[in-house]
This record gives C-alpha cells, structure tokens and sequence, in this order.
DNA sequence: TGGCCCACCTGAAGCGCTTGAGGTCAAGCG
DNA sequence: CGCTTGACCTCAAGCGCTTCAGGTGGGCCA
C-alpha cells in the first residue's frame, strides 16, 4: 500500500485511487486544474508520491465528489480549511447548501421514477393486449409528466 | 406559437424548445448526432421548422430526457417505435431498466444526503464551540463515508 | 545480459451538453 | 431609407471527466 522513503510514508496513484475512490485519471485531471498539488514526484520514474498530508486531503475530496459536490464547492472547502478566517460557519453554509441540492435532487427521482414506471407499465399492458389497461394508465401519464420540469 | 405554412403547422426552434423543455442548443445537438432531424428549414431565412409529426416525437425524447434517460437508450426508444418488429416487450425492459437506474440512484442520494448533513452539523457544532457535539458527530461521519462507494 | 511485464507518464479525443463569438434575415420605426 | 432589434444561424471552446494511444522506468526471470 505505502511506501517508505527516508522514513515518510508516500503512497502510488493506484493506491491513492484505491483509498479515495478516485479514479487515476481523476487525479490526475485535479492536480491539473489546480484542486490538488502539485503532487511530489519520484526522482528516478517520475511517478507521483503523495505524502501523508495530501493523502488525508484527497481522501476527504475523495468523500465530497462522491456526494456529487462541484470542483467549486471543493476549492472553497480546501480554502476554508487551510485559511485561518472564521470559517466554521462558511463550512456549515456551504454544506447545508448542498444538503438541499440533493433533497432536490431526490424529489425530482420520485417524480422520474413514477414516470418511467408508467411507461414501463404501458408497454406492459400494450404486450398483453390489455386495451383497458392502457385507457387506465394514459392519462397517468399525462399526470406525471407535468411534474417533470 | 405555430405558424401556418401553406396548411401544415409548422413550429420555430424557440417554440419546439418551450414544448419540449430542450434547449435551443439540445435541439441542435441532436439534430447534429442525428437523434433527430434533419429538420427541414425556411426557404429564405434557412431557420428550422419542426413539423408536427417532429414536433410530438420531440415533445416525448424531451420527457425522457427529463428522467435522465440516455441518448443511446432515446435511439433505443425511437427504433422501437417506428420499426415493426414486436417491440412492446423491448420498451417495457427500456423502462424498466431505467425504474432501476433511478431506484438506485434514489438510494444513493439518501446516503449522499445523511453524510452532508452530518458534516453541516459538525461544523455548526464547531460555530458554538460544542466540543461535546463534535465529539458525538465525528464517528457517526466514519459510519456514514462507508456507505458513499 | 536481454526480454517482458507492470505501473506509470503525457497528450489528445470523446461525451453530452452549455456558452459565447460573430454573422444573416425580416420586421418595425423615425 | 437606413437603423435597430430579435430570432436564428454556424463554428469553436469549455466543463468534468473517461478513454485511448504511444512511450518510459524498474523489477524479475532465464
């Protein structure tokens, strides 16, 4: 998992990736915008060695993207950390934002979903030759495709 | 809305784009990886116009869009209808392939929800220096990261 | 010592759109 | 009549990645 070098432990891409769930290419893609790095490098290879504080770092970002958070919240989240500013209450702001980007989020999955299963039930009932079937769900379809924005 | 163009309805980008809840730019993107169109243009000042039959299979790819549907699953979708083979059962696994897919997604966004909910709290407890509070949240986070993937 | 494989590197292209720049056509107004 | 306005056009770039192509360094085996 971690290698030691001159007695700090410093940890490859893949298993960087492993421990964050980012992908290598993601990594990669961060360091090169700016979010993460610049990642120290292995003299010889020239791969790259993320030390123990990058590590944790990453390992948090890793968390944040899988919540579907944006590259931007994420740089405010860094900034917050590491800047010495009162930033508690930006830290609690920016994360009850995105606590109801997604409660949004999950309110237009229902209405998808109801939609969908609409559908897939009258292709259902079109396979059977259910006429009524159809007549019955048509106009609950019409229904719930007015929720769909 | 429509304007009338020699006895056939015919209906503006900006008209198809209000219907169907895609934008201009969609449109023109799709017209351009050929999910639909060629859409026929105005003599003289070369704007689309969509006919009607364009106009109700557009309205429909716009509801699927909505639900996140995928383009390849829309070139599925618009295959089935228009081809004569038996596609009644085809449709309903199209649907409900993706009542699964949003089934899932809803499941993980109630993860994704709880854990940024946990981190609002933290740091509203760090606001009130809430040591006590902190202290309760920090291994319910642990508990709740596990969940993320 | 040569050969092989694996992990890693960079750069470019693709995905599904969105955004923006720069230009055309038709209608309305002073 | 020229001028502005608005709806539209095309082409190119950007976003947040993913995927692919082509190349290098290091360890292991014979």
């Amino acid at each position: 998992m971690t290698t030691t070098d001159g007695g700090r432990a410093s940890v490859s891409i893949q298993d960087m990736s492993k421990i964050s769930g980012l992908s290598e290419a993601t990594l990669r893609y961060y360091e090169k915008i700016g979010l993460i790095g610049p990642v120290p490098r292995d003299e010889s290879s020239g791969h790259r060695r993320y030390g123990g504080h990058a590590v944790e770092m990453i390992e948090a970002l890793g968390c944040l993207r899988a919540t579907g958070m944006s590259v931007q919240d994420m740089r405010d989240y860094l900034r917050f950390l590491d800047g010495r500013e009162d930033s508690a209450a930006l830290m609690r702001e920016l994360f009850e934002r995105n606590v109801s980007r997604i409660q949004e989020e999950i309110e237009r999955m229902h209405v998808r979903r109801r939609y969908l299963a609409l559908k897939a039930e009258l292709w259902a009932a079109r396979e059977r030759g259910d006429a009524d079937g159809e007549n019955r769900i048509v106009p609950e379809i019409a229904a719930a495709r007015e929720g769909l924005r």
